[in-house]
DNA sequence: GAGTTAATTAACTCATAAGCTAAATTGTGT
DNA sequence: ACACAATTTAGCTTATGAGTTAATTAACTC
């Protein structure tokens, strides 16, 4: 459902992710109070919304007429296993990196 | 440089995602190697090579006619970097807490 | 230097995505 | 019920992206 490549297409666009890294360092916040992060109109950044939404990367609560969203833990969590699944790929590759260019050996 | 939004853009299609994928678990291949990621044409495939590599996810090493290709290390561990940066965020809300301080060891 | 292999670039089509303005929706306060 | 405030949905335009086939580049072999 939610795939990693769903996510990351969500995260592709500069405002979402700008929308993403906001509602983490501060919290739940309304669409009001999102609408700085770009220079865009509010339908733009209601739409923004609403794929992040589609796309499980958060969540919205609806209260009066204000609607707060924040970010769902699991959707970056997601993205942290997949990277710590490879881990052993890019974790051995940096070492054999530095390792060959404290050796000057550039070998493969 | 390469912005995190551009390298998630990368890896939001399913085809590239799938090429990043087989490349971390098999090391190096060559473009022609990478054909049966998906049922599309060659022209296809190289375009997503060369998407990824204008990303800086993946580089590429001529060795005669052949192209061989490897996912960059730092492109991967960018991406953790940045799940890291807000592990408080998605570790404090959640339930699984017992998993993330059995791999506290691998912080830092 | 002609042929073969490996892969890319070119030119094009079609679908999706992002932006806008204007209209509609939904709850709150009078 | 009426107006207001906060957003979203609708309808439209334009840009980008993925796929195709055909043509081209590049390096090795005879």
């Amino acid at each position: 459902m939610t795939s990693l490549p769903a996510t990351f297409a969500a995260l592709s666009d500069a405002t979402r992710f700008a929308i993403v890294e906001r509602l983490m360092a501060t919290g739940a916040r309304t669409a009001g109070e999102l609408a700085d992060v770009a220079p865009i109109s509010a339908p733009a950044i209601s739409r923004h919304l609403r794929v992040l939404r589609e796309a499980g990367v958060i969540e919205q609560r609806i209260e009066g007429p204000k609607r707060i969203y924040s970010v769902r833990p699991q959707a970056i969590r997601a993205i942290s296993d997949w990277t710590m699944d490879h881990r052993t790929f890019w974790e051995g590759s940096l070492d054999r990196l530095a390792r060959a260019l404290e050796n000057r050996e550039l070998d493969e």
